[in-house]
RNA sequence: UCCUCAGUAGCUCAGUUGGUUAGAGCACCUGACUGUUAAUCAGGGGGUCCCAGGUUCAAGUCCUGGCUGGGGAGCCA
């Protein structure tokens, strides 16, 4: 007899007929005469509950069922007598995959802290809480491709080793397969890397963008969708050493362009989950945050208030509130300024435009007015800034005399600058991170419980 | 990296001005119960009080240093 999923057991099983079903139990209790399991097996955050005759099944075998042990059922759907579900599984055969020592077996029936769960993450995803995360992300990842390529958008494989440190995003983490205990050297005494692998200083990457650009100028509309690494010292529920990163680049966008996309694909992302995600969401709405599906709900139904730096300085300096911080043209934004903004002003999703060049990246367009660049920050409530981007320079005197401002070396960015001079175009593009819009759409707390496997300051278990 | 709080049973925590044998709830085990829903009831086992020093007749408790974790900040996505 084949498998049957508990998902479609529950949507679509017929009552009165027979299926094999296979997963972990999550409780098990019972008397002389009956005992009741509950089993999950991934599909869906619902249990189904097995019920099996004392009479029919050996006490040794019944004893080996205890929480957390893996066993295949088969047996007969029907009505179920008790309160807590429609339907149940009268047992005719148990057979135990696996058994579980419940001395030892960390996760109980009662509910754990996440902070615990995080010291035990091969085991939790066994739980409602990781189970249903981990369904969201999975389908989260889904809707993207399915977003882009509806778009004609074309899926862009970025190199995840790089030769080149200009994005200037963050400390990156060395690759190299050089003996660190003997280490080549040059006549001056620097390291020989020369004699390394690649023949030169390689790192994981802090971006695909500039790489992202150079597909955009061919084949109009690309995007990127892969892991990305910063080996800075963060410690806070926001940040990751390695976290996945989505990042389109457009064509013939301008930065008007640039932001219907933003706003159109994050709305996309949210309806695509309360979709998709019903059970889920309704689960983590009743665990942890009971404002999650209202606020998911109220990004769909408004649009993103849009206006300048400028503007939003202008507010800042009316607002009577004391900021830790001093607000002033031309200094960046802290993250109680942009909380005031999107919390307390507008109350909903801000984007930002038009920043001091000073304060953003150099591939970033110029405007006339020789102070501001193309630049467009995406604000959300309770995680900040979703999405970072910009209109990005396509003049090429203009990106090589910011470029020798910026001191950034001809070497690492040579290939970057050919295509403005090759048939360039104007085109735009934006960063959006995987785990802050997974933070967003579950109402988890902390980015460390949204990734399978948090790599962070000080922790790569697992 | 900075500020701040915490670390005691498998988990969540209590532990008084430093003082005898360190407690509770849950979990686990045993038993009871004819359909349970985080079942209920009775009983039982379970401790490197984060680590290393120090003060003291005496340290879970006070002091110093370290490690780990939470929250906030910075950097950023």
């Amino acid at each position: 007899m084949k498998r049957t999923k508990v998902k479609d057991l529950l949507s679509n099983g017929e009552i009165h007929k027979d299926y094999m079903i296979e997963g972990w139990v999550r409780t098990h209790r019972g008397n002389k005469n009956v005992h009741f399991i509950a089993l999950n097996d991934g599909s869906i955050i619902h249990n189904i509950q097995i019920v099996a005759d004392a009479n029919v099944f050996e006490e040794e075998l019944l004893k080996k069922i205890t929480t957390g042990s893996c066993i295949q059922a088969i047996g007969t759907l029907v009505p179920s007598q008790g309160q807590g579900q429609k339907v149940e599984i009268q047992a005719k055969q148990i057979k135990i995959h696996g058994t579980c020592d419940p001395e030892t077996y960390p996760l109980q029936k009662k509910g754990h802290s996440l902070e615990f769960l995080r010291t035990i993450a091969h085991l939790r995803p066994r739980t409602n809480t990781f189970g249903a995360i981990f369904r969201i992300r999975h389908h989260m990842a889904f809707a993207i491709h399915h977003y882009f390529n509806s778009k004609g958008f074309v899926y862009l494989h970025t190199p995840i080793i790089t030769g080149s440190d200009c994005e200037g995003a963050g400390q990156m983490f060395r690759v190299t397969t050089l003996d660190l205990y003997n280490l080549p050297k040059t006549k001056d005494g620097k390291i020989d890397f020369s004699e390394d692998f690649f023949g030169k200083e390689t790192s994981l990457t802090v971006s695909g963008q500039l790489e992202g650009e150079l597909g955009a100028l061919a084949l109009s509309e690309i995007y990127t969708f892969g892991p990305t690494f910063r080996a800075e010292n963060s410690n806070t529920p926001r940040h990751l050493a390695e976290f996945w990163m989505i990042e389109p680049e457009m064509a013939f966008y301008d930065i008007n362009d640039n932001m219907d996309l933003a706003e159109d694909f994050i709305k996309f992302l949210v309806k695509y989950a309360l979709e998709h995600c019903t059970d889920d969401l309704n689960f983590l709405n009743e665990m942890y945050d009971k404002e999650l599906i209202n606020r998911l709900n109220f990004v769909l139904e408004h649009p993103f208030e849009r206006l300048t730096y400028t503007e939003a300085i202008n507010i800042l300096l009316e607002a009577k509130e004391n900021f830790e911080f001093p607000v002033f043209w031309g200094c960046d934004l802290q993250s109680e300024h942009e909380r005031y903004l999107v919390e307390k002003y507008f109350k909903r999703p801000v984007i930002l435009t038009d920043y001091p060049k000073e304060i953003k990246a150099f591939y970033m367009k110029q405007n006339d007015d020789g102070k501001t660049v193309r630049a467009m920050d995406v604000l959300f409530p309770k995680i900040g800034e979703i999405i970072g981007g910009s209109q990005r320079e396509d003049d090429y005197d203009k990106l090589n005399n910011r470029i020798k401002e910026l001191q950034i070396p001809e070497k690492d960015v040579w290939w970057y600058l050919e295509t403005r001079k090759f048939g360039t175009a104007p085109h735009s593009g934006f960063g959006l991170g995987f785990e802050r819009l997974i933070l967003f759409i579950t109402g988890m707390a902390n980015i460390r419980d949204v990734i399978p496997f948090p790599r962070t300051p000080k922790n790569a278990e697992f």
